[in-house]
DNA sequence: TGTACATCAGTGAACGCGCGTTCACTGATGTAC
DNA sequence: TGTACATCAGTGAACGCGCGTTCACTGATGTAC
């Protein structure tokens, strides 16, 4: 992607931004099933047909959206990664990348759930989505195997240790976090998902009228996920 | 609801009960935002204005469908609740509770999507699916207030005391599980959406290719899971 | 037990809707000489 | 700098689709006397 040279390029990488941008409006208010070209369309006083000069299909948009989203919920991840002066609190950076993701969930909702909720019916997420999606986890990757590699990791007393017939599923989870032991890539694993489903919880509603103090309460589920990852406590 | 008497109350709960497990195994294949009257309808060799005469609306099919769906689930959750056999084993209990709830889910995963994917766009669940939707949660409530009461809780070394400011919604919290203090009351909920978490992350397909050992993986999550929880180790 | 009327299940046609996508077109922008 | 041709953005009409829902109807089932 080299800078665009005449109108018609400048026009038609301006026009195609504009075009993601009016569909995450829509996605914003309608939720990713209600998506649709017309409507986009129709909120950039163009005709419907014209869409199709800039993106050949509905999917290949809603594609476009994904890899935005999976973008934007990557570099958010990545903004809170380690310089020097926090690159040896490990608690630290697991709360930052913590709220990093959830305050991110949090003010866009419905991106969030076109990257992690049901599956959009009759769409097939294609190879191009592969990659962003993985920046997200590659960041909790790095992190938690510098806390290895920094010996910051003592598994806390009573946990279990990781079952004979999961090493090959630890060697895989490996991948994206290199050299740690099985029994910490599964907690690791785990605390991934405890992350994951409490904003789920918090998105749709489940909260609602129970948990008011949300980050407070995130932030004491992060901690605690911490304590079972063997992460030492960070500072209050 | 008493029993029917004549041929024609026979047929209407009859057919009315045909009516869900249609649109149920629509559901199944083509997943919830797909769900139409009119391949219902095809589906019984019926006209779809047929279908007005036991449903008023699609909404109210969607309705009966999810307040299904949770009794369903429920009832799987409520089946291990415990005997005399096996109350005091409460690590037990939280293992066999984990396992029916994921057990139902890899069985049903459009319906479990239905209760706790991303919302249905266009449709707002009625007050009658609120109870259902409580019957889960609560065999967990009674469980860990059980495991309070027989003082079978010791909270972990390390793991973090509950906020001042989470007093009032840990209260709330308490509304299910009674009696259990503060903290237990905050990681029980934590511990609860790690496995809802988990579960969303298998049946959304992200540990394809990756974690293969499914069943031995979230066992072990769900045992990592109960140390934070503070329930004595169950055997293996 | 038989008749008269009321209830209700299911029919078939129709309504209006919004959708994704195609296509032949026009006019403006870009390129080569 | 000017002209001739090629490229491409945007138009407007149209296609075919499936949807939820309504409505007047018919015929069977149920109820009261």
């Amino acid at each position: 992607m080299t800078a665009p040279r005449t109108a018609r390029e400048r026009a038609r990488t301006e026009l195609t931004r504009e075009i993601i941008e009016a569909a995450r409006r829509r996605l914003a208010t309608e939720g990713a099933a209600g998506l649709s070209l017309r409507a986009v369309a129709r909120d950039l006083e163009m005709v419907s047909s014209a869409i199709y000069r800039y993106f050949p299909s509905r999917d290949e948009l809603l594609t476009a959206l994904i890899v935005d989203g999976y973008n934007a919920l990557g570099a958010a991840a990545e903004a809170n990664e380690p310089d020097a002066s926090n690159a040896s609190d490990y608690a630290g950076r697991w709360l930052a990348l913590g709220h990093a993701v959830r305050d991110w969930a949090v003010a866009h909702p419905q991106e969030y759930a076109l990257l992690h909720g049901s599956p959009v019916p009759g769409y097939r997420a294609p190879q191009d989505t592969v990659v962003p999606a993985m920046r997200t986890i590659q960041v909790y990757g790095r992190l938690i195997s510098a806390a290895h590699r920094a010996d910051a990791v003592t598994a806390p007393a009573g946990v279990p240790g990781p079952p004979a017939l999961l090493a090959a599923d630890a060697e895989r989870v490996r991948r994206v976090m290199p050299g740690v032991p099985d029994g910490l890539a599964l907690r690791a694993v785990g605390a991934w998902t405890a992350l994951f489903g409490w904003i789920g919880f918090e998105l749709s509603g489940q909260f609602e009228g129970t948990l008011l103090e949300r980050r407070a309460a995130f932030d004491h589920h992060l901690r605690c996920q911490a304590t079972l990852l063997g992460l030492p406590a960070a500072a209050a």
